[in-house]
DNA sequence: CAATCATATAAGTCTGTGCTTATGTATTTG
DNA sequence: CAAATACATAAGCACAGACTTATATGATTG
């Protein structure tokens, strides 16, 4: 649950993918491992990794495990990137039409 | 320059530590060493990878260096992590706030 | 209830990472 | 110009990480 953790998570290749297949719905690990040339032992401690580090959650029902986003761990990255803010300004005004767009 | 290596160049406390050093302004290598119990060699191979990363930037001055921060492997993150904005619908309020003072 | 299915855990291997000491390379100084 | 300073690079070691195969666990199905 930590920062380092959570980069750490996010520094393999193979789970920056997995968490992005996660940000277009819950899957199971089954489903996950489609397109990904992974045994399933492998797929299961990736997503043990994503998950000790806060950035996916799961939730059994029967013998599946759905697997989906954690936006807690989304929001951490957010938030130690939030120090740093003074050195993108050049991002503020995408930011800005982003919120617009939310508002509508 | 991949998002791994940036990544993976976050994932180390020391280096997350001396990239936080280096928000406050830009410093030698010798100066960053100061509270760090760590040889030359270790800060000198910590500062390549974040180099490397994207995230500092460095200026030779005789046989000084000086790092600072790389606004572009900030920016970078940020990139990436905006894929993820849908899920962290708690923080947008924050960011209005962030904005509107930034606008002052 | 035996077989199957979805997933986790164990154990071993191989590679990568972070550290060390030793040394190299410019640059500055007395 | 020899010594000192600031930093980088090389080589070696210990540990962590990503993978594998084998096996365990718990839910479902025929």
């Amino acid at each position: 649950m930590n920062e380092s953790e959570l980069f750490k998570a996010l520094a393999d290749p193979t789970r920056r993918a997995v968490f992005e297949r996660l940000a277009d719905g819950e899957m199971n690990a089954t489903d996950l491992r489609q397109g990904f040339d992974l045994s399933q032992p492998a797929m299961s401690q990736h997503l043990a990794v994503l998950r000790t580090a806060g950035l996916i959650a799961e939730q059994k029902y029967g013998r599946n495990v759905l697997y989906r986003i954690n936006p807690d761990g989304v929001a951490r990255i957010h938030q130690w990137l939030s120090r740093y803010n003074a050195f993108w300004p050049s991002r503020v005004d995408d930011l800005k039409q982003l919120l617009k767009e939310m508002d509508q």
